[in-house]
RNA sequence: GGCGCGGUAGCUCAGCUGGUUAGAGCGUCGGAUUCAUAACCCGGAGGUCGAGAGUUCAAGUCUCUCCCGCGCCA
């Protein structure tokens, strides 16, 4: 392990460049950048010397074309997004040191050199190929941007690279009448030139490298251990598009190619952004070669964190590069999560199955989505967000057990003991062994952290709570507070100190709660974010009682609110409706305001609760359902037109809402004596309006 | 199609290099309690560990075949 004379280890934390062409939703948060941050948290604590990197991935194809699509420019596009995303990971508290992009001056310069720098150590291959060229659009087409009829099922719409139809695997050059996505153009071959690297030369290198890491997770291993199986093939490092940092004219003259409108591959060039953004974030702190000591020291600790879907990149790809660069430490490992599914179905951007960050913080604590995501982290295997989970987890261990118990003890300090620690004397076995088992928490979750455990560590934090409110319950201070008070105070004090070490040990998970908790016992203050001053607590204090008897504490507050079921079943109703309108944005207008009315108007309505007591379909009528209402002082039949949205069977016992006095009309047979009131959505989604009342009451 | 990772109580998941009656949280049922956010505490019930075959004194734990989910590659 890698530290310096003062014992702090030195860490480079990294978390998976974001892609610049939408906010960021839970399944990012799950799979990389919260177990990342719950590291860093921890670390910085443990008094190590962290620097947590991350930033926009902001060039490449996806956002060109997403840009021509808009007819505006791909600056344009992330410069909506960058911020929108930096906003909502600070506040839901990812404690990135700094958050960068790769659109900056910095990453152009960083990648540029490190290009030339491979291509002067003679890494690169150059190869001439004939490639898909629109001509309209005057823009080389990767595979997926040409469509056209499928040679083997005649499929019109069949992409360049597969035929969804059938599901045969094509090349562009396969497609009868092939066109461009972009233009419509028929595209033409063109020769171009570029640059490869070869990294079968790295096999072996990365095999014995890989080899002195047989503790990575298994998932990322097995992966590994697929692709050197195969044997590493060329790839190819720059691409004919406007969007991206420009092969650099020093390596084009070495190779004497003509580079114009050539750019620097995404995948070559997004992991370079680690260590631009390091750079930025070393000028920053007024120290521009202090980038050095993370990345080419190798007394410090490189780590990444990302989804799956990243492993080959990070694990493979850079790592070649870094050792063909020669001035770089390797990553010491590569915690790839799974990934996350939502309410048992597949994240989906584009069909609007997804939570949100930025609007999830609209409505709610970040603490709750970081403790609910953290305790079911996908590290072995894909995972299930749900909002009945969320509220579970929120309800049953943050308020119930965590919370409660908090609140509990501070309302005996603060009733019995004016607010101040009591003495510990003459300790019960009872209060030695809950102080006993109170000193093996900071090495138990810490050790699961260690090894990249965030759901086990999470755990094992919420048991400290639960080992309070045991011991609690077991030594009964409601009681001996009249027989006994010594044992009482003795309680109130062991309690106080099992809620200090809480407020220092939950900080990685729960970090704003974590704060106010400091503040309800007087810590305030005491945790510093880097672990430096001299008076902070570290994590290994929390072991040993923090509060000295006669400590005053600060006022009690509750630590989490509960959280009704109607507010779940919102956040589930928009996830279904956004879904069914098949878009990740909310787009449907609302019905526009009608003219005003006076008083008078309003009252010629009769409206009156009524509730159903039997309900059934309209022949041939897809829409109508036959309803009787017991209005109290008479009941009806109503016809209402809700037979697409709602069973028979679910509205009988229903109480309802009836226009009374309207003029009854003959439908499809039936008379209709009056109406039921329902909330229509902008999708057409219809409700109920409830009330109570009896049947009969006047609705006004 | 090839490769990888997973498939353990109703739900969400632990089970490391094979070893006594397979665990936790939630849910459920029962009990106790009343300081507290109708919270907390105790106890019970619930699993032929995806299916089948094999290795072994002994297999969720190793081997093979098959099925299912997810991913990577082609």
């Amino acid at each position: 392990m890698s530290s310096d004379n003062t014992g702090r280890k030195r860490f480079l934390v990294t978390a998976a460049l974001p892609y610049a062409n939408g906010p960021i939703h839970i399944g990012h948060l799950a799979g990389a950048y919260l177990p990342a941050d719950l590291y860093c948290r921890y670390r910085r604590l443990r008094g190590d010397d962290v620097v947590f990197i991350c930033g926009s991935d902001e060039l490449g194809v996806a956002i060109m074309v997403r840009a021509r699509n808009e007819g505006v420019e791909p600056l344009d596009i992330v410069n909506r997004y960058h911020p929108v995303i930096k906003k909502s990971f600070a506040d839901f508290g990812i404690s990135f040191d700094y958050y960068g992009r790769t659109t900056s001056e910095t990453h152009r310069e960083t990648s540029q050199s490190f290009f030339n720098k491979l291509a002067e150590g003679g890494n690169f291959t150059l190869k001439e190929e004939q490639q898909l060229f629109d001509p309209q659009a005057g823009l080389f087409l990767a595979d997926r941007f040409v469509v056209g009829t499928c040679p083997n099922c005649g499929f019109e719409e069949a992409n360049g690279d597969q035929c969804e139809r059938c599901g045969t695997t094509l090349s562009p050059s396969d497609l009868i009448n092939p066109r461009s996505t972009l233009s419509d153009a028929v595209p033409e071959m063109r020769s171009t030139t570029h640059w490869y690297l070869p990294l079968g030369k790295f096999q072996e290198r990365l095999e014995d490298w890989h080899s002195g890491h047989a503790d990575w997770k298994p998932n990322v291993m097995g992966q590994i251990r697929s692709w050197l199986a195969d044997g590493l093939r060329e790839r190819a490092i720059t691409r004919d598009v406007p969007w991206g940092v420009p092969v650099p004219r020093h390596a084009a003259d070495l190779a004497g190619v003509d580079a114009n409108g050539k750019v620097i591959y995404v995948w070559f060039d997004a992991p370079i952004g680690y260590i631009s953004a390091t750079k930025e974030w070393a000028e920053q702190q007024g120290d521009p070669d202090r980038w050095k000591d993370y990345w080419q020291d190798s007394e410090s600790t490189l780590l990444h964190f990302i989804g799956k879907d990243n492993i080959v990149f990070h694990c493979i790809m850079f790592p070649a590069m870094l050792m063909a660069h020669g001035e770089y430490i390797l990553p010491q490992n590569v915690p790839a999560n799974e990934f996350l599914n939502l309410e048992g179905r597949k994240l989906s951007t584009s069909r609007g199955w997804a939570v949100w960050l930025h609007e999830y913080l609209d409505e709610f604590d970040p603490d709750l989505l970081r403790y609910a995501l953290a305790a079911t982290l996908p590290e072995a295997k894909d995972a299930d967000f749900s909002w009945k989970d969320f509220q579970a987890r929120v309800n049953g261990e943050l308020a119930d057990v965590l919370g409660n118990f908090v609140n509990r003890t501070m309302t005996f300090a603060h009733r019995f003991y004016s607010g101040t620690v009591p003495e510990l004397s003459n300790p019960s076995t009872a209060d030695a062994d809950a102080l006993s088992e109170l000193h093996s928490f900071p090495d138990r979750i810490g050790n699961a952290y260690d090894a990249f455990r965030m759901r086990e560590a999470v755990f094992e934090t919420m048991a400290l709570a639960r080992l309070g409110n045991k011991y609690f319950n077991d030594t009964e201070p409601w009681k001996t507070r009249k027989d006994n008070p010594q044992a009482c105070a003795n309680t109130v004090h062991v309690s106080l100190q099992i809620c200090a070490s809480i407020c220092v040990l939950a900080d990685p998970v729960i970090p704003f709660a974590a704060a106010r908790l400091r503040s309800m016992l007087g810590l305030s203050g005491r945790v510093s974010a880097d672990g430096t001053s001299a008076s902070a607590i570290h994590w290994a204090d929390a072991s040993e009682p923090l509060l000295k008897a006669g400590h005053p504490l600060g006022e009690a507050e509750i630590l989490f609110e509960k959280i009704d079921d109607d507010v779940i079943e919102r956040q589930i109703a928009k996830l279904v409706s956004r879904s069914a309108e098949g878009s990740s944005e909310p787009a449907l207008p609302f019905e526009p305001a009608r003219d005003e009315i006076e008083y008078d108007d309003f009252a010629k309505l009769d409206l009156r609760m009524g509730t159903v007591i039997a309900a059934d379909r309209v022949p041939k009528a897809d829409k109508l359902l036959r309803l009787d209402v017991d209005l109290g002082y008479e009941k009806r039949q109503i016809l209402s037109g809700v037979a697409e949205q709602m069973k028979p069977e679910e509205l009988v016992g229903r109480r309802v809402v009836v226009v009374a006095n309207l003029k009854p009309r003959r439908l499809r047979g039936f008379d209709s004596a009056g109406m039921l009131l329902m909330a229509e959505d902008r999708d057409g989604k219809l409700c109920l309006i409830e009330s109570a009342g009896e049947d009969g009451a006047v609705v006004r």
